[in-house]
DNA sequence: ATTACTAACATCCGAGTAG
DNA sequence: TCTACTCGGATGTTAGTAA
């Protein structure tokens, strides 16, 4: 049984903060218990275990035990460290979204090209967008419940603004890549909150031109996660 | 029970290597227990039971499973890998051992002072030493035992040399703390290999005068480690 | 092929306790 | 006090299997 098992990795880890790296430290077994929340048994039998693996020393003097982490133990820690770091650090920072390209109504086009929305796409995207909206209908759950996550994240604001007759929501642009070539924005309105089985893309350019695109087409699209 | 099982760490993280962070990822259970070297059943509960706990989302879509880590999940994680990190990289970095002052034999003084040494000693460390070591008896096996280390590692090497007639073996020197203030060296003699219940310190000084130390003395010394 | 149930098996933990 | 044993109950894992 030469593998380290996870449960003693708190046990080690608690060691080593006592300096059990470079030093035989003294402790009880009950202490030890408290440290890692289980009992003084427990924490009795892991130096037991911990010691029969060669992932410490043991020396009993008297009535209580001194250890060290030998250098099989440590490495075995900085191991499993490094792992669980490199998962958490070398993930792939990008949605991927998978749907099909459908017609919308129009409306998407109208809204986009007012005013109060272009002035603040040009300063804040660095483009006016093309007229009109690609739509994009996520056909899969996992790429809808995908989407959710957007709400919660900050993207590019553009503020919300009224004509005097009616006020017209906020717009949160973030920028995406199309079938891996064509760079755009995935828009979610302030009004459409909820429905999350169509995406709206706006580009400077006619992707259904420069993408070759018609209905019924097969889109992915790539969306880069900051955090 | 909203606690993370540290058994379910490695789990999350092989999720967290597929990319589940931010995307739903579709796995089978069998290639998950695989991975995380447990059965087809295991690896099923494990992600029945992360979802209960809202460590992931879980989405089944005809026969497999799509799955996608929480921020619950996520922080989670972290947090369990800045602890391990954090002991990792933060304990105390040098050795301590307690022992007393005993009279040697005056050999260590003829020794250290010979020529094929001092000259190495003054370029190396640094100074000449006092003529004569203060040899410090370890009373507790925990601090004969930590001084063992030292074997394996490097410190400042004196080469050994010959005047003609006979050889005299490499001296390894460690800077070291005597009761906290005075500077000095541990020196490690090819020669005395194997007994470790008394170790050697020089000094540019005379440390029984400087120290005010007397045969009997409880002596204390800090090695720092460098690695 | 898949997921996930149940039941048997293995392991872990802690109360009691000896030395 | 302390460590560490036994043992019963809780928990985790797997084999077999249903769907």
């Amino acid at each position: 049984m030469p593998e380290l098992k996870i449960q003693h990795i708190l046990t080690l880890s608690y060691l080593l903060s006592k300096g059990a790296k470079h030093n035989y430290v003294s402790i009880t077994t009950s202490s030890l218990g408290k440290s890692i929340k289980k009992s003084q048994q427990a924490a009795s039998k892991h130096l037991l275990e911990l010691e029969q693996n060669q992932f410490i020393d043991r020396i009993m003097s008297g009535r209580n035990v001194s250890v060290k982490i030998t250098p099989k133990g440590f490495s075995e820690m900085v191991k499993l460290s490094t792992t669980l770091q490199k998962s958490l650090n070398s993930f792939p920072s990008h949605v991927e979204l998978k749907g099909t390209l459908v017609s919308g109504m129009g409306e998407g086009a109208y809204y986009m090209g007012l005013k109060g929305y272009t002035k603040q796409f040009k300063s804040k995207i660095g483009y006016v967008p093309f007229p009109g909206t690609l739509n994009v209908r996520l056909d899969k759950k996992i790429h809808q419940e995908a989407v959710k996550q957007f709400e919660t994240l900050d993207g590019i604001k553009i503020k919300s603004f009224s004509d005097g007759k009616r006020t017209y929501g906020w717009v949160k642009c973030f920028p995406a890549k199309l079938n891996n070539s064509i760079n755009c924005d995935m828009i979610l309105l302030e009004r459409t909150h909820h429905d999350n089985s169509v995406v709206e893309l706006i580009s400077k350019t006619c992707m259904r031109k420069t993408g070759k695109l018609k209905d019924g087409s097969k889109i992915t699209i790539k969306i880069p996660i900051s955090s």
